[in-house]
DNA sequence: GTCTATACTGAGATAGAC
DNA sequence: GTCTATCTCAGTATAGAC
Protein backbone atom coordinates (compact mmCIF):
# COMPACT_ATOMS: atom_id res chain seq x y z
CA UNK A 1 0.00 0.00 0.00
CA UNK A 2 2.97 2.90 0.74
CA UNK A 3 6.24 2.69 -0.99
CA UNK A 4 9.70 2.72 0.71
CA UNK A 5 10.54 6.73 0.36
CA UNK A 6 14.17 6.25 0.29
CA UNK A 7 16.90 3.24 -0.34
CA UNK A 8 17.60 3.45 3.41
CA UNK A 9 13.95 2.88 4.30
CA UNK A 10 13.25 0.06 1.31
CA UNK A 11 16.89 -1.30 2.54
CA UNK A 12 15.09 -1.09 6.37
CA UNK A 13 12.16 -2.21 5.61
CA UNK A 14 13.72 -5.26 3.63
CA UNK A 15 15.79 -6.23 6.45
CA UNK A 16 13.05 -6.09 8.96
CA UNK A 17 10.93 -8.49 6.66
CA UNK A 18 13.69 -11.28 6.32
CA UNK A 19 13.79 -10.99 9.92
CA UNK A 20 10.01 -11.73 10.10
CA UNK A 21 10.13 -14.10 7.88
CA UNK A 22 13.02 -15.79 9.93
CA UNK A 23 11.07 -15.91 12.90
CA UNK A 24 7.73 -17.24 11.35
CA UNK A 25 9.49 -19.87 9.40
CA UNK A 26 11.77 -21.07 12.39
CA UNK A 27 8.51 -20.55 14.93
CA UNK A 28 6.83 -23.18 12.19
CA UNK A 29 9.96 -25.39 12.63
CA UNK A 30 10.16 -25.54 16.21
CA UNK A 31 6.18 -25.81 16.31
CA UNK A 32 6.70 -29.17 14.06
CA UNK A 33 9.01 -30.01 16.10
CA UNK A 34 7.91 -29.68 19.75
CA UNK A 35 4.18 -29.32 19.38
CA UNK A 36 2.23 -25.95 20.13
CA UNK A 37 2.67 -26.14 23.69
CA UNK A 38 6.50 -27.88 23.73
CA UNK A 39 7.63 -24.85 22.32
CA UNK A 40 8.70 -21.57 23.63
CA UNK A 41 9.22 -17.90 22.44
CA UNK A 42 12.67 -18.40 24.04
CA UNK A 43 13.78 -21.74 21.89
CA UNK A 44 12.22 -20.02 19.00
CA UNK A 45 13.99 -17.12 19.03
CA UNK A 46 16.99 -18.73 19.66
CA UNK A 47 16.72 -20.82 16.78
CA UNK A 48 16.01 -17.90 14.77
CA UNK A 49 19.00 -16.40 15.84
CA UNK A 50 17.26 -13.07 17.37
CA UNK A 51 16.58 -12.26 21.14
CA UNK A 52 13.82 -12.50 22.71
CA UNK A 53 12.60 -9.22 22.13
CA UNK A 54 12.82 -9.27 18.33
CA UNK A 55 10.60 -12.40 18.54
CA UNK A 56 7.63 -10.18 20.55
CA UNK A 57 8.31 -6.90 18.13
CA UNK A 58 7.22 -9.08 15.65
CA UNK A 59 4.55 -10.85 17.33
CA UNK A 60 2.61 -9.91 20.57
CA UNK A 61 2.05 -13.48 21.00
CA UNK A 62 2.61 -17.30 19.95
CA UNK A 63 -0.49 -17.31 19.13
CA UNK A 64 -0.22 -14.33 16.59
CA UNK A 65 2.44 -16.62 14.97
CA UNK A 66 0.20 -19.14 14.27
CA UNK A 67 -2.36 -16.39 12.92
CA UNK A 68 -0.17 -15.80 10.39
CA UNK A 69 0.90 -18.69 9.41
CA UNK A 70 -2.83 -18.90 8.40
CA UNK A 71 -3.00 -15.78 6.69
CA UNK A 72 -0.04 -17.75 4.91
CA UNK A 73 -2.22 -20.59 4.07
CA UNK A 74 -4.84 -18.61 2.87
CA UNK A 75 -2.64 -16.68 0.41
CA UNK A 76 -1.99 -20.23 -0.83
CA UNK A 77 -4.87 -22.10 -1.21
CA UNK A 78 -5.98 -18.89 -3.34
CA UNK A 79 -3.14 -18.90 -5.74
CA UNK A 80 -3.55 -23.33 -5.76
CA UNK A 81 -7.46 -22.97 -6.25
CA UNK A 82 -6.87 -20.20 -8.89
CA UNK A 83 -4.22 -22.16 -10.86
CA UNK A 84 -5.91 -25.53 -10.83
CA UNK A 85 -9.76 -23.55 -11.66
CA UNK A 86 -8.09 -22.10 -14.67
CA UNK A 87 -6.98 -25.41 -16.06
CA UNK A 88 -9.85 -26.13 -18.08
CA UNK A 89 -13.86 -26.79 -17.42
CA UNK A 90 -14.80 -28.10 -14.37
CA UNK A 91 -18.77 -28.89 -13.32
CA UNK A 92 -19.44 -27.49 -9.95
CA UNK A 93 -19.04 -30.71 -8.11
CA UNK A 94 -15.43 -30.92 -9.85
CA UNK A 95 -14.58 -27.45 -8.49
CA UNK A 96 -15.89 -27.61 -5.25
CA UNK A 97 -13.12 -30.86 -4.92
CA UNK A 98 -10.46 -28.68 -6.20
CA UNK A 99 -11.41 -26.09 -3.23
CA UNK A 100 -11.59 -28.46 -0.37
CA UNK A 101 -8.36 -30.63 -1.91
CA UNK A 102 -6.06 -27.59 -2.32
CA UNK A 103 -6.87 -26.85 1.26
CA UNK A 104 -6.46 -29.83 2.46
CA UNK A 105 -2.58 -30.47 0.84
CA UNK A 106 -1.89 -27.01 1.58
CA UNK A 107 -2.53 -27.80 5.33
CA UNK A 108 -1.12 -31.86 4.97
CA UNK A 109 1.72 -31.79 7.71
CA UNK A 110 0.56 -29.28 9.75
CA UNK A 111 -2.45 -30.91 11.93
CA UNK A 112 -1.40 -30.35 15.04
CA UNK A 113 -1.01 -26.90 14.55
CA UNK A 114 -4.52 -26.68 12.85
CA UNK A 115 -5.88 -27.25 16.72
CA UNK A 116 -4.85 -23.46 17.28
CA UNK A 117 -7.59 -22.19 14.70
CA UNK A 118 -10.01 -23.15 17.47
CA UNK A 119 -8.93 -22.59 20.76
CA UNK A 120 -10.40 -19.66 21.23
CA UNK A 121 -14.10 -20.36 19.06
CA UNK A 122 -15.75 -19.68 22.11
CA UNK A 123 -14.40 -16.47 22.99
CA UNK A 124 -16.23 -13.87 20.93
CA UNK A 125 -13.36 -11.00 22.00
CA UNK A 126 -10.67 -12.80 20.89
CA UNK A 127 -8.80 -11.70 18.28
CA UNK A 128 -8.19 -14.81 17.43
CA UNK A 129 -11.56 -16.07 17.65
CA UNK A 130 -12.21 -18.28 13.88
CA UNK A 131 -15.53 -16.53 14.31
CA UNK A 132 -14.63 -13.09 15.71
CA UNK A 133 -13.65 -9.83 14.21
CA UNK A 134 -10.26 -9.92 14.81
CA UNK A 135 -10.11 -13.06 12.10
CA UNK A 136 -12.77 -11.31 9.72
CA UNK A 137 -9.82 -10.14 6.93
CA UNK A 138 -9.00 -13.94 6.68
CA UNK A 139 -12.28 -15.43 6.32
CA UNK A 140 -13.88 -13.07 3.94
CA UNK A 141 -10.79 -14.08 1.93
CA UNK A 142 -11.49 -17.21 2.18
CA UNK A 143 -15.15 -16.94 1.55
CA UNK A 144 -13.65 -15.39 -1.39
CA UNK A 145 -11.94 -18.31 -2.29
CA UNK A 146 -15.55 -20.13 -2.34
CA UNK A 147 -16.92 -17.54 -4.24
CA UNK A 148 -14.81 -17.99 -6.92
CA UNK A 149 -15.29 -22.02 -6.87
CA UNK A 150 -18.47 -21.25 -6.79
CA UNK A 151 -18.11 -19.24 -10.17
CA UNK A 152 -21.45 -18.10 -12.38
CA UNK A 153 -23.12 -21.65 -11.58
CA UNK A 154 -26.59 -21.32 -12.96
CA UNK A 155 -28.11 -21.25 -8.95
CA UNK A 156 -31.37 -19.55 -7.82
CA UNK A 157 -30.42 -16.05 -5.97
CA UNK A 158 -30.58 -16.64 -2.20
CA UNK A 159 -28.71 -19.74 -2.71
CA UNK A 160 -25.65 -18.45 -4.43
CA UNK A 161 -25.83 -15.72 -1.90
CA UNK A 162 -25.29 -18.32 0.96
CA UNK A 163 -23.20 -20.84 -0.96
CA UNK A 164 -19.75 -19.16 -0.31
CA UNK A 165 -20.22 -18.68 3.44
CA UNK A 166 -21.58 -22.11 3.66
CA UNK A 167 -18.75 -23.57 2.16
CA UNK A 168 -16.26 -22.06 4.14
CA UNK A 169 -18.10 -23.24 7.53
CA UNK A 170 -18.27 -27.04 6.13
CA UNK A 171 -14.36 -26.49 5.23
CA UNK A 172 -14.00 -25.50 8.85
CA UNK A 173 -15.76 -29.08 10.22
CA UNK A 174 -13.71 -30.30 7.39
CA UNK A 175 -11.43 -28.91 9.11
CA UNK A 176 -11.95 -30.38 12.46
CA UNK A 177 -12.93 -33.70 11.02
CA UNK A 178 -8.88 -33.58 9.32
CA UNK A 179 -7.33 -33.30 12.79
CA UNK A 180 -9.11 -35.99 14.46
CA UNK A 181 -8.02 -37.96 11.43
CA UNK A 182 -5.61 -40.35 12.06
CA UNK A 183 -5.98 -42.99 9.17
CA UNK A 184 -3.13 -42.94 6.75
CA UNK A 185 -2.26 -39.80 4.79
CA UNK A 186 -6.12 -38.37 6.42
CA UNK A 187 -7.64 -40.42 3.04
CA UNK A 188 -10.41 -40.68 5.07
CA UNK A 189 -10.73 -36.77 4.85
CA UNK A 190 -10.19 -36.83 1.48
CA UNK A 191 -13.12 -39.42 1.17
CA UNK A 192 -15.43 -37.60 3.53
CA UNK A 193 -15.16 -34.59 1.94
CA UNK A 194 -16.02 -36.29 -2.03
CA UNK A 195 -19.21 -37.49 -0.53
CA UNK A 196 -20.25 -34.78 1.51
CA UNK A 197 -19.87 -32.34 -1.58
CA UNK A 198 -21.38 -34.99 -4.48
CA UNK A 199 -24.09 -35.09 -1.83
CA UNK A 200 -24.21 -31.18 -1.78
CA UNK A 201 -24.44 -31.17 -5.23
CA UNK A 202 -27.55 -33.84 -5.44
CA UNK A 203 -29.36 -31.61 -2.85
CA UNK A 204 -28.48 -28.34 -4.88
CA UNK A 205 -30.12 -29.70 -8.17
CA UNK A 206 -33.21 -30.39 -6.19
CA UNK A 207 -33.44 -26.78 -4.19
CA UNK A 208 -36.26 -26.06 -6.92
CA UNK A 209 -38.21 -29.12 -6.30
CA UNK A 210 -41.78 -28.21 -4.57
CA UNK A 211 -41.82 -29.64 -1.98
CA UNK A 212 -38.29 -28.28 -0.87
CA UNK A 213 -38.77 -25.21 -1.80
CA UNK A 214 -40.81 -23.95 1.52
CA UNK A 215 -38.46 -25.85 3.34
CA UNK A 216 -35.81 -23.96 1.98
CA UNK A 217 -37.23 -20.80 1.82
CA UNK A 218 -37.31 -20.93 5.78
CA UNK A 219 -34.19 -22.30 5.95
CA UNK A 220 -32.65 -18.85 4.77
CA UNK A 221 -34.99 -16.63 6.53
CA UNK A 222 -34.12 -18.60 8.95
CA UNK A 223 -30.37 -17.85 8.99
CA UNK A 224 -30.43 -14.61 7.86
CA UNK A 225 -33.14 -13.47 11.00
CA UNK A 226 -30.03 -14.97 13.17
CA UNK A 227 -28.07 -12.77 11.56
CA UNK A 228 -25.30 -15.83 10.03
CA UNK A 229 -25.86 -14.46 6.71
CA UNK A 230 -26.89 -10.79 6.71
CA UNK A 231 -25.61 -9.50 3.07
CA UNK A 232 -28.60 -8.29 1.37
CA UNK A 233 -28.81 -10.86 -1.23
CA UNK A 234 -26.76 -10.19 -4.20
CA UNK A 235 -24.75 -6.97 -2.61
CA UNK A 236 -21.95 -6.65 -4.01
CA UNK A 237 -19.85 -4.67 -1.57
CA UNK A 238 -17.40 -6.51 1.25
CA UNK A 239 -20.36 -8.74 3.14
CA UNK A 240 -19.81 -9.20 6.51
CA UNK A 241 -20.62 -12.47 6.99
CA UNK A 242 -20.70 -14.01 10.58
CA UNK A 243 -21.77 -13.81 13.89
CA UNK A 244 -21.34 -10.02 14.38
CA UNK A 245 -24.90 -9.71 16.54
CA UNK A 246 -25.08 -6.04 15.56
CA UNK A 247 -28.40 -6.14 16.10
CA UNK A 248 -30.86 -7.35 13.25
CA UNK A 249 -34.31 -6.87 13.36
CA UNK A 250 -35.84 -9.93 14.03
CA UNK B 1 -20.02 -47.09 43.62
CA UNK B 2 -18.28 -47.98 46.53
CA UNK B 3 -19.68 -47.38 50.11
CA UNK B 4 -16.88 -45.82 53.01
CA UNK B 5 -15.62 -48.42 54.87
CA UNK B 6 -15.76 -46.93 58.21
CA UNK B 7 -16.81 -43.51 60.18
CA UNK B 8 -13.75 -42.54 59.60
CA UNK B 9 -13.70 -43.04 56.75
CA UNK B 10 -16.96 -41.50 55.59
CA UNK B 11 -15.98 -38.16 57.76
CA UNK B 12 -13.00 -38.28 55.91
CA UNK B 13 -14.37 -38.83 52.49
CA UNK B 14 -17.61 -36.19 53.43
CA UNK B 15 -14.84 -33.33 55.06
CA UNK B 16 -12.82 -33.82 52.03
CA UNK B 17 -15.95 -33.57 49.47
CA UNK B 18 -16.89 -30.70 51.83
CA UNK B 19 -13.20 -29.17 50.66
CA UNK B 20 -14.05 -30.04 47.02
CA UNK B 21 -17.25 -28.37 46.78
CA UNK B 22 -16.01 -25.43 48.68
CA UNK B 23 -13.56 -24.97 46.15
CA UNK B 24 -15.81 -25.70 43.48
CA UNK B 25 -18.74 -23.03 44.22
CA UNK B 26 -15.89 -20.73 45.17
CA UNK B 27 -14.23 -20.81 42.07
CA UNK B 28 -17.35 -20.50 40.16
CA UNK B 29 -17.82 -17.16 41.70
CA UNK B 30 -14.66 -16.28 40.78
CA UNK B 31 -14.83 -17.25 37.35
CA UNK B 32 -18.12 -14.87 37.12
CA UNK B 33 -16.18 -12.21 38.82
CA UNK B 34 -13.31 -12.03 36.74
CA UNK B 35 -13.43 -13.97 33.83
CA UNK B 36 -12.23 -17.44 33.37
CA UNK B 37 -8.52 -15.83 32.37
CA UNK B 38 -8.86 -13.12 35.29
CA UNK B 39 -9.02 -15.62 37.62
CA UNK B 40 -6.04 -17.55 39.49
CA UNK B 41 -5.73 -20.42 40.90
CA UNK B 42 -4.26 -18.04 43.64
CA UNK B 43 -7.44 -16.11 44.36
CA UNK B 44 -9.83 -19.41 44.56
CA UNK B 45 -7.60 -21.17 46.82
CA UNK B 46 -7.51 -17.80 48.96
CA UNK B 47 -11.27 -17.22 48.96
CA UNK B 48 -12.07 -20.40 49.70
CA UNK B 49 -9.90 -20.34 52.51
CA UNK B 50 -7.77 -23.25 51.43
CA UNK B 51 -4.10 -23.60 50.16
CA UNK B 52 -2.94 -23.32 46.55
CA UNK B 53 -1.96 -26.65 47.23
CA UNK B 54 -5.37 -27.90 47.95
CA UNK B 55 -6.90 -26.88 45.07
CA UNK B 56 -4.89 -28.11 42.63
CA UNK B 57 -5.35 -31.41 45.25
CA UNK B 58 -8.70 -31.52 43.91
CA UNK B 59 -8.67 -30.21 40.27
CA UNK B 60 -5.34 -30.85 38.16
CA UNK B 61 -5.99 -27.67 36.35
CA UNK B 62 -8.24 -24.38 36.08
CA UNK B 63 -10.01 -26.02 33.42
CA UNK B 64 -10.69 -28.96 35.41
CA UNK B 65 -12.55 -27.27 37.45
CA UNK B 66 -14.61 -25.77 34.36
CA UNK B 67 -15.35 -29.66 33.26
CA UNK B 68 -16.89 -30.52 37.15
CA UNK B 69 -19.22 -27.57 36.51
CA UNK B 70 -20.21 -28.50 32.62
CA UNK B 71 -20.87 -32.45 34.91
CA UNK B 72 -22.69 -30.48 37.32
CA UNK B 73 -24.59 -28.35 34.27
CA UNK B 74 -24.86 -32.12 32.47
CA UNK B 75 -27.07 -33.31 36.16
CA UNK B 76 -29.22 -30.69 36.06
CA UNK B 77 -30.02 -30.44 32.42
CA UNK B 78 -30.99 -34.03 32.68
CA UNK B 79 -33.48 -33.21 35.71
CA UNK B 80 -35.28 -30.32 34.15
CA UNK B 81 -35.67 -32.57 31.28
CA UNK B 82 -36.93 -35.56 32.96
CA UNK B 83 -39.39 -33.24 34.78
CA UNK B 84 -41.17 -31.47 32.13
CA UNK B 85 -41.26 -34.53 29.83
CA UNK B 86 -42.85 -36.04 32.63
CA UNK B 87 -45.52 -33.17 33.14
CA UNK B 88 -47.55 -34.53 29.77
CA UNK B 89 -47.82 -35.13 26.45
CA UNK B 90 -45.85 -33.26 24.14
CA UNK B 91 -45.28 -33.89 20.37
CA UNK B 92 -42.19 -34.28 18.67
CA UNK B 93 -41.47 -30.38 18.90
CA UNK B 94 -42.57 -29.31 21.77
CA UNK B 95 -40.31 -32.17 23.58
CA UNK B 96 -37.47 -31.01 21.17
CA UNK B 97 -37.84 -27.33 22.66
CA UNK B 98 -37.67 -28.62 26.48
CA UNK B 99 -34.61 -29.63 26.02
CA UNK B 100 -33.19 -27.10 23.64
CA UNK B 101 -34.61 -24.57 26.07
CA UNK B 102 -33.48 -26.16 29.52
CA UNK B 103 -29.95 -25.79 28.36
CA UNK B 104 -30.08 -22.80 27.94
CA UNK B 105 -31.80 -21.85 31.15
CA UNK B 106 -29.31 -24.07 33.18
CA UNK B 107 -26.59 -21.88 31.11
CA UNK B 108 -28.26 -18.65 31.47
CA UNK B 109 -25.13 -16.16 32.94
CA UNK B 110 -22.41 -18.48 32.59
CA UNK B 111 -22.08 -17.87 28.85
CA UNK B 112 -18.61 -16.91 29.11
CA UNK B 113 -17.80 -20.07 31.13
CA UNK B 114 -18.81 -21.56 28.06
CA UNK B 115 -16.15 -20.46 26.39
CA UNK B 116 -13.67 -22.92 27.84
CA UNK B 117 -15.93 -25.62 26.16
CA UNK B 118 -14.17 -25.10 22.95
CA UNK B 119 -11.24 -24.38 23.97
CA UNK B 120 -9.75 -27.90 23.14
CA UNK B 121 -12.41 -28.70 20.29
CA UNK B 122 -9.16 -28.77 17.72
CA UNK B 123 -6.58 -31.49 20.57
CA UNK B 124 -7.83 -34.48 20.18
CA UNK B 125 -5.34 -35.20 23.01
CA UNK B 126 -6.59 -32.95 25.65
CA UNK B 127 -8.89 -34.58 28.02
CA UNK B 128 -11.06 -31.52 27.90
CA UNK B 129 -11.67 -31.49 24.08
CA UNK B 130 -15.36 -31.51 23.44
CA UNK B 131 -15.10 -34.61 20.78
CA UNK B 132 -12.63 -36.26 23.01
CA UNK B 133 -12.17 -39.29 24.63
CA UNK B 134 -11.75 -37.37 28.11
CA UNK B 135 -15.15 -35.91 27.62
CA UNK B 136 -16.90 -39.04 26.41
CA UNK B 137 -18.91 -40.04 29.29
CA UNK B 138 -20.27 -36.29 29.61
CA UNK B 139 -20.80 -36.32 25.98
CA UNK B 140 -22.83 -39.74 26.25
CA UNK B 141 -25.14 -38.84 28.74
CA UNK B 142 -26.02 -35.62 26.95
CA UNK B 143 -27.07 -37.36 23.85
CA UNK B 144 -28.90 -39.99 26.35
CA UNK B 145 -30.66 -36.78 27.32
CA UNK B 146 -32.04 -36.04 23.50
CA UNK B 147 -32.64 -40.03 23.42
CA UNK B 148 -34.64 -39.63 25.95
CA UNK B 149 -36.60 -36.39 24.29
CA UNK B 150 -37.00 -37.92 21.32
CA UNK B 151 -38.95 -40.87 22.94
CA UNK B 152 -40.46 -43.60 21.35
CA UNK B 153 -41.12 -41.64 18.42
CA UNK B 154 -42.34 -43.12 15.32
CA UNK B 155 -39.19 -42.77 13.00
CA UNK B 156 -36.97 -45.14 10.88
CA UNK B 157 -34.45 -47.00 11.91
CA UNK B 158 -31.23 -44.93 10.82
CA UNK B 159 -32.87 -41.88 11.32
CA UNK B 160 -34.04 -42.99 14.93
CA UNK B 161 -30.15 -44.25 15.45
CA UNK B 162 -28.41 -41.13 14.49
CA UNK B 163 -31.23 -38.53 15.91
CA UNK B 164 -29.67 -38.31 19.33
CA UNK B 165 -26.66 -37.68 18.66
CA UNK B 166 -26.79 -35.24 15.65
CA UNK B 167 -29.35 -33.13 18.16
CA UNK B 168 -26.45 -33.43 20.57
CA UNK B 169 -24.08 -31.90 17.67
CA UNK B 170 -26.76 -29.21 17.01
CA UNK B 171 -27.30 -28.30 20.21
CA UNK B 172 -23.36 -27.53 20.42
CA UNK B 173 -23.38 -25.42 17.47
CA UNK B 174 -26.88 -23.53 19.77
CA UNK B 175 -24.18 -23.06 22.38
CA UNK B 176 -21.34 -21.71 20.05
CA UNK B 177 -24.26 -18.79 18.63
CA UNK B 178 -25.68 -18.42 22.45
CA UNK B 179 -22.30 -17.54 23.40
CA UNK B 180 -22.21 -14.99 20.34
CA UNK B 181 -25.21 -13.89 21.10
CA UNK B 182 -25.75 -10.07 22.39
CA UNK B 183 -29.37 -9.68 22.32
CA UNK B 184 -31.23 -9.00 25.80
CA UNK B 185 -31.38 -12.26 27.73
CA UNK B 186 -29.72 -13.85 24.35
CA UNK B 187 -33.79 -13.98 22.87
CA UNK B 188 -32.08 -14.53 19.60
CA UNK B 189 -30.56 -17.83 20.87
CA UNK B 190 -33.90 -19.11 21.69
CA UNK B 191 -35.73 -17.60 18.43
CA UNK B 192 -33.18 -19.36 16.43
CA UNK B 193 -33.59 -22.56 18.40
CA UNK B 194 -37.21 -22.69 18.12
CA UNK B 195 -37.17 -22.19 14.14
CA UNK B 196 -34.08 -24.86 13.35
CA UNK B 197 -36.14 -27.52 15.30
CA UNK B 198 -39.04 -26.42 13.81
CA UNK B 199 -37.69 -27.40 10.88
CA UNK B 200 -35.81 -30.00 11.35
CA UNK B 201 -39.43 -31.61 12.39
CA UNK B 202 -40.48 -30.46 9.45
CA UNK B 203 -37.57 -32.15 7.34
CA UNK B 204 -38.21 -36.01 9.55
CA UNK B 205 -41.77 -35.63 8.29
CA UNK B 206 -40.67 -35.38 4.41
CA UNK B 207 -37.84 -37.87 5.19
CA UNK B 208 -39.44 -40.73 3.62
CA UNK B 209 -40.21 -39.07 0.78
CA UNK B 210 -39.42 -40.88 -2.52
CA UNK B 211 -37.23 -37.85 -4.22
CA UNK B 212 -35.54 -37.64 -0.67
CA UNK B 213 -34.88 -41.31 0.53
CA UNK B 214 -31.42 -42.07 -1.58
CA UNK B 215 -30.21 -38.68 -0.22
CA UNK B 216 -31.23 -39.92 3.44
CA UNK B 217 -29.42 -42.89 2.13
CA UNK B 218 -26.54 -41.49 1.30
CA UNK B 219 -25.97 -39.49 4.05
CA UNK B 220 -26.03 -41.70 6.36
CA UNK B 221 -23.86 -44.15 4.58
CA UNK B 222 -21.48 -41.23 4.24
CA UNK B 223 -21.61 -40.46 7.94
CA UNK B 224 -21.10 -44.20 9.00
CA UNK B 225 -18.16 -44.75 6.89
CA UNK B 226 -16.53 -41.30 8.17
CA UNK B 227 -17.20 -43.12 11.57
CA UNK B 228 -19.08 -40.58 13.23
CA UNK B 229 -22.33 -42.39 14.18
CA UNK B 230 -20.53 -45.90 14.37
CA UNK B 231 -23.25 -47.74 15.93
CA UNK B 232 -24.29 -50.49 14.63
CA UNK B 233 -28.23 -49.67 14.47
CA UNK B 234 -30.35 -50.21 17.20
CA UNK B 235 -27.36 -51.31 19.39
CA UNK B 236 -28.84 -51.07 22.33
CA UNK B 237 -25.27 -51.10 24.43
CA UNK B 238 -23.39 -47.67 25.42
CA UNK B 239 -22.39 -46.40 21.83
CA UNK B 240 -19.16 -44.63 20.77
CA UNK B 241 -20.43 -41.79 19.32
CA UNK B 242 -17.80 -39.49 17.66
CA UNK B 243 -14.71 -39.10 15.84
CA UNK B 244 -12.56 -42.45 17.59
CA UNK B 245 -11.37 -42.82 14.34
CA UNK B 246 -10.06 -46.56 15.51
CA UNK B 247 -9.82 -47.53 12.40
CA UNK B 248 -13.05 -47.82 10.34
CA UNK B 249 -12.73 -50.52 6.91
CA UNK B 250 -13.99 -48.01 4.58
C1' DG C 1 12.37 2.05 13.11
C1' DT C 2 14.97 -2.46 14.26
C1' DC C 3 17.09 -5.09 17.52
C1' DT C 4 19.97 -6.83 21.85
C1' DA C 5 20.52 -7.88 26.58
C1' DT C 6 18.78 -8.50 30.85
C1' DA C 7 15.79 -8.51 34.51
C1' DC C 8 11.24 -8.74 36.49
C1' DT C 9 6.26 -10.12 37.27
C1' DG C 10 2.57 -13.15 37.48
C1' DA C 11 0.51 -17.39 37.36
C1' DG C 12 0.00 -22.44 36.43
C1' DA C 13 1.72 -26.35 38.16
C1' DT C 14 4.55 -29.59 41.31
C1' DA C 15 7.35 -31.58 45.42
C1' DG C 16 7.71 -32.76 49.54
C1' DA C 17 6.99 -31.67 54.50
C1' DC C 18 3.51 -32.38 58.02
C1' DG D 1 -5.48 -34.06 52.75
C1' DT D 2 -3.42 -29.98 53.26
C1' DC D 3 0.20 -26.52 53.37
C1' DT D 4 4.50 -24.00 52.09
C1' DA D 5 8.14 -23.45 49.09
C1' DT D 6 9.66 -23.67 44.65
C1' DC D 7 9.93 -24.30 39.61
C1' DT D 8 8.98 -22.96 34.90
C1' DC D 9 7.70 -20.15 31.48
C1' DA D 10 4.90 -16.63 28.90
C1' DG D 11 4.89 -12.17 28.63
C1' DT D 12 6.43 -7.28 29.97
C1' DA D 13 9.69 -3.63 30.82
C1' DT D 14 13.55 -1.08 30.16
C1' DA D 15 17.65 0.78 28.62
C1' DG D 16 20.23 1.28 25.09
C1' DA D 17 22.99 0.19 20.35
C1' DC D 18 22.58 1.20 15.55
Amino acid sequence: MKAAKSPQDAKRTSAAQATRAQILQTALEVFRRRGLDGATMREIAKTAGVALGAAYYYFPSKEAIVQAYFDQVQVEHLTRVSAELAGGQHDLLERLRIAFRAKLDVLRGDRKLLGTLFRYTGEPEHPLSVLGAGTRANREQSIAVFRLTVGDERLPGDVRAMLPAALWALHVGMLLYFIYDESPNQERTRKLADGVLQLLVRVLALVNFPLLKPVRGSLFTLLRNAGLFPEPLASSGPATNFPTNEEAQS
